[in-house]
DNA sequence: TATTATGTGCGACAGATGTCGCATGACGCA
DNA sequence: TGCGTCATGCGACATCTGTCGCACATAATA
């Protein structure tokens, strides 16, 4: 049985994120970690309706704050994202997405490589995101 | 100088797609065209907002109905959709983006030599999407 | 010409989202 | 013990989104 993952919006899934690279955390310091520090009640908020669509957890006081913790694997919403990606404007064809982005310089003939070796041997340790500054796009 | 796309919603991305495939269409065929069959209301209203971003244009009549073009390239907004789904949960890293498609078993071997040989060669063509049947997915 | 479709223009609404402010209560310290 | 400090709990909003309904004009028809 799945169930089933709850939609999320992008500052949803900024906070997230936050929660998943951290493991645990409080509002304070996802507010911290966010780049336009929008205000405590705002991360506030969106702590608490992560919580009430099931994607984050209270887990246990840390003074006064509350330390939350992802209820989803990030894997599970990665893919949902991506999901919805290639539904909603590549007919669902990953191929054509990976196209756009080799158009989008985004890829090197090496990515790829190393994206097919894996894929080759059965494969299963994911590629690291490393973080690499953009291209002033035209 | 580049116009600033507008930031469009699903449905409105959804109603975009219909008049990049036709070239121009009418409220009545885009309606025709969508799944979910919503009202000619529905539908006509995301015209309207479409318009008023920008991203669309009445260019003349057909009858009494108004006839649509759009007036955002699809590979912009496609860009910038990928680009969104990038930065919101790949820290900008289109290798762990492929990645992913590729532990989703979007990807193929051969699916990635095929970019890479476009990619390798100077290239320009972009590969069509060709909706393929989705794998039932775990 | 009276009747019937059909598209338009406008308005309405409920829900989701992003953003806060404020009163309250607990904690540590002077 | 009285006073800041800090997080919480609640509420308030302006927008944006998805969804329609309806009155009105007009074109096609009987």
């Amino acid at each position: 049985m799945k169930r089933k993952l709850p939609d999320l919006s992008r500052f949803e899934l900024q906070c997230l994120r936050r929660l998943w690279k951290r493991g645990e955390a409080t509002v304070r310091e996802i507010q911290a970690d966010l780049p336009l520090s929008p205000s405590y009640s705002t991360v506030r908020k969106i702590l608490e309706r992560l919580e009430t669509k099931g994607a984050v957890l209270r887990v246990r006081r840390q003074g006064k704050a509350w330390v939350y913790r992802s209820e989803v694997p990030a894997s599970e919403i990665t893919r949902k994202e991506i999901r919805r990606l290639l539904d909603s404007l590549f007919d669902g064809s990953a191929l054509s997405l990976v196209s756009h982005l080799a158009d989008m310089n985004e890829l090197s003939v090496e990515d790829l490589r190393e994206i097919e070796e894996e894929l080759g041997k059965g494969r299963r340790r994911k590629v690291e995101a490393k973080p690499k500054e953009r291209r002033k796009g035209s």
